[in-house]
Parts: structure tokens; sequence; C-alpha cells
DNA sequence: TCTGGGGTCCTAGGACCC
DNA sequence: TCTGGGGTCCTAGGACCC
């Protein structure tokens, strides 16, 4: 196959271990040393080269990581900074094209396709102005790739990190798959990786030099796509489409320690309800289906699932299925690690049906609650309401003492991020 | 890399219908 | 009663991503 330089020019852009440049980004005594995050939980999150350098890894004891990097700086996750940081970057990708397409907190595509002229630079160039653009305003670097579809252009970023530029026109696509192993296709898992090994292929070249119908007969649809995309046919767009629903929703938290007192087990659940619950209704989605997860201390799981009569977006009206279902759940001869809600099967709120033995009033007045409830969070805080219920998830919970959250000023709006005062917790019984 | 917290999509097989 | 052929919807679970 002859392929021009770039009939599609699709970028891919990956910030180079973001959440530790941001840290070092803000606090400049941090720059050129190891340092991670996830102090307030002692383990691993992130770490910066620096730290990568002495073989930190993701998910690694804090004393571990300790051992190995003896200078090494433990900071605080502070999620809210890391999506700031994320936004901007984002808007500088669209001073270049509307077509960007948000991927993760820190990874984004881009189709600057017939941007030349408009630019006066060539795809590459304008390619290395946007990443000298980010890499100047916020202090930190990407890694960026320039090739004709998505695929090839998620792997030419991840060529040459951190801080690379690669550029893969038409012509080069088979000199630069040859250069690359399989396990680096996004798309290709573990299972993938060991089938493709088992059938002699080891790099991306060798994968797309099989007929297509290989690649279907082996992994079907998502076979036949990326061999098309690696080949270079671009079947995968850039959808700049804001993201503003969701299939399912879930909040899981570990603790530590672990433990099996139930009043305490269930708070965790109740709150990871309440918090689950408030995301969902801040889409304005309802659920019908809710998953029930305990995860013990050897990481088995255990999952119970509740259907309600009808979709609903109040927790009060899943507290008795939630509390059978965790009595169906919890072994008093178990020792728990997490807990965790999934909501499934989201739909808008616009019409849920009531059946005709319901209360209308009665669930109108919920939903006033609800919404109070939800402003007043939005204003002072997350869960500067809860139900009283949830109170036992705060004692016990000695997994964060170490590390108070931090109250700075935001240095990218001026404002103060925190505007939690100092409320007093109000608390709320359900309605019977 | 032994396990944090969030997600999506695809597929096979059963239930049910004509 | 077992014998045909064909379709749709739903569900569970796997695989993958960051």
């Amino acid at each position: 196959m002859l392929l021009s330089s770039y009939p599609q020019a699709i970028l891919h852009i990956d910030a180079d271990a973001f959440f530790a440049s941001v840290e070092q980004a803000i606090h400049p005594e941090l720059k050129g040393k190891p340092i991670v995050t996830g102090a307030e939980r002692g383990i691993v999150v992130a770490m910066s080269y620096e730290a990568k350098a002495c073989g930190v890894v993701r998910g690694m004891m804090g004393t571990e990581a300790k051992k190995r990097c003896p200078g090494l700086l433990f900071v605080p996750s502070d999620y809210e900074t890391y999506g700031l940081f994320s936004k901007r970057l984002f808007e500088i990708m669209r001073r270049f094209t509307p077509q960007v397409e948000e991927y993760s907190i820190d990874e984004a595509f881009a189709d600057i396709t017939g941007l030349r002229r408009l630019h006066h630079a060539s795809y590459p160039q304008i390619a290395k102005i946007i990443k000298e653009t980010i890499d100047a305003e916020l202090g930190i670097t990407v890694s960026v790739g320039l090739s004709l579809t998505k695929s090839l252009a998620k792997l030419a970023s991840k060529y040459k990190k951190p801080s690379g530029l690669v550029c893969v026109p038409g012509r080069q696509v088979a000199a630069f798959t040859k250069e690359n192993t399989i396990d680096k296709v996004w798309g290709f898992g573990h299972n993938s990786v060991a089938l493709l090994k088992k059938n002699h292929i080891h790099t991306v070249y060798d994968f797309i030099n099989k007929p297509e119908k290989f690649a279907t007969g082996l992994f079907g649809k998502i076979g036949t796509e990326l061999w098309q995309e690696l080949s270079g046919n671009s079947l995968y767009k850039v959808d700049p489409s804001e993201k503003t629903t969701y299939m399912s929703i879930s909040k899981v938290k570990t603790f530590s320690p672990p433990t099996n007192d139930p009043d305490y087990l269930y708070a965790q659940l109740l709150r990871n309800l309440e918090r689950a619950t408030a995301k969902m209704r801040r889409f304005k989605l309802t659920t019908k289906r809710i998953i029930i997860m305990l995860k013990s201390q050897q990481f088995q799981n255990k999952a119970f699932e509740i259907s309600l009569s009808r979709s609903s977006t109040s927790v009060m009206e899943m507290i008795e299925p939630l509390r059978q279902a965790f009595d169906h759940l919890f072994s008093k001869h178990t020792i728990y690690r997490s807990t965790g809600i999934v909501l499934c099967d989201l739909k808008t709120d616009k019409n849920i049906q009531l059946n005709i033995f319901e209360d209308p009033v009665r669930m109108v007045k919920m939903q006033h609650i609800d919404s109070a409830i939800d402003k007043i969070n939005n204003l002072f805080g997350r869960q500067a309401i809860h139900l009283a219920s949830t109170i036992p998830a705060n004692h016990r919970s000695q997994g964060n003492k170490g590390a108070p959250p931090k109250r700075q000023q935001n240095l990218l709006t001026g404002e103060n991020k925190h505007r939690r005062l100092n409320m007093p917790v109000l608390e709320i019984r359900p309605l019977h």
C-alpha cells in the first residue's frame, strides 16, 4: 500500500507523569526531585520521572518506594488542581482546532487535517507549536504523536517519552510499526498479546502484514478495526463532543485498616451511594439497577444487585434495599478492605414513570430535599450535608490521618478552591 | 505490578416470539 | 408432542482503557 504523507493528520497529546508534573509545576522546590503523589493513602499513585528512574512504580507501598529511592518526597493527591491543569491543556489545543477530543484527564486527540494554510505551517510544525505552547504555559511537558490515525498517533506519542514529538507520515508507517511491539497497541491487552504471540506476531508490522481476515478471525470486530487503523486507514474519528452522560456511575473506597465492623462498612457503603447519586443528579440521570460490592482483605469481591421498582434519583428510596443487600452480603467472619456502589443502566430523568400506587407528593418532596442538599453541598463543599447514618464512616478511618487536605489559593484562577466554611454537619434522617 | 478509582464496549447464550 | 427456521431483546461477563 502506498500512503501519501498525511491523508488525515491526527494528533495525540499525552502529558508526562501528569499528576507529579503538576505538583512540580506548582511547587518549584520539587522540580528535579523524585516525588510521588498519593501520600494520603501511603501508596504511589503517580511518580515523577526522577522517582521512576529509581524503580518506583504505581501501586507500590510508600515504605517500599522509600527503600528504593531514599530521597523520595510524598505529596497528597490534589485532584482539583489536576483537573484545572487538564482543562487548560485542552483549551490550548482548541486554540488551534475545535476538533479536540478529551480522552482522559491527561490525554487528548486532535484532528488537524486541512489546517496547514490557516496556520501557515506543515503538520509537524503545527504539532510542534502546540506542544511548545502547552509546555510553556503550563510548566509541564507533554509527548506528542502525529500520524494518519488515532491508533498510530497514540503509538507515536508513546514512542519517545518524556517530551517527545514523533511524526509518522504514511511512507514511514512500515518502518515505524517494525519498531513497535504489539503490546504497545491501544486496544491489545494482556490476553490479546498472548494470543498474538502464539501466532508468532511480535511487532505491529507483523500484525498489519497479515491479511485482514487473520485479524478478524482472532479478535472479531475490534481486530478488523485495529488492523485498519494501524495500517494507516482512519476508522476511529476524533469526537469533539462534550461528555454529557454516563452509562454507569460508580464510587468505590478502600479504607485502612481493613475491618469487619458492620456499622462502619454500612456507613461507607451509604456514603458511596450518596456520592454516586449526587453525581447522577448532576447529570440529570436516574437509575433502576444498583450493584453493591464488598471486597475482602484477600481481594475477594462479593457483589449483590438490586433492582428498584422504578427509576429513582434519591438515596432515601434506596436505603431499604441497600440495607437488605448489605445484610445479605456481609459475613462477620470476613475482614473487608473496601466497599463500592455502581449505579447501572442510567437514563435521562425526563419522565420518571410513577406507578399507580405511589404517592407523587412524597416523591416531589424528596426531589426538593435532594436538590436543596445538592445546592448546599455545591456551595459549602462535598457532603457538608449528609445522612446521619454515614457518620460511623468518619470514625476509625485512620487512613487519612497523616495528611490534612491542602487549603491553598488556586494558582490558576486566584479563587480559593475550598470554599468550605466551618459548617456544622447537618443530619438528615430518611423519611418513613 | 499483586490490587486505586473510574469508565466503555463487545459477545455469547438464554428467554421469548412468530 | 417434537420438529423447523428465524428473529429480537436482555443479561452476564470478559477485555480493555486511563
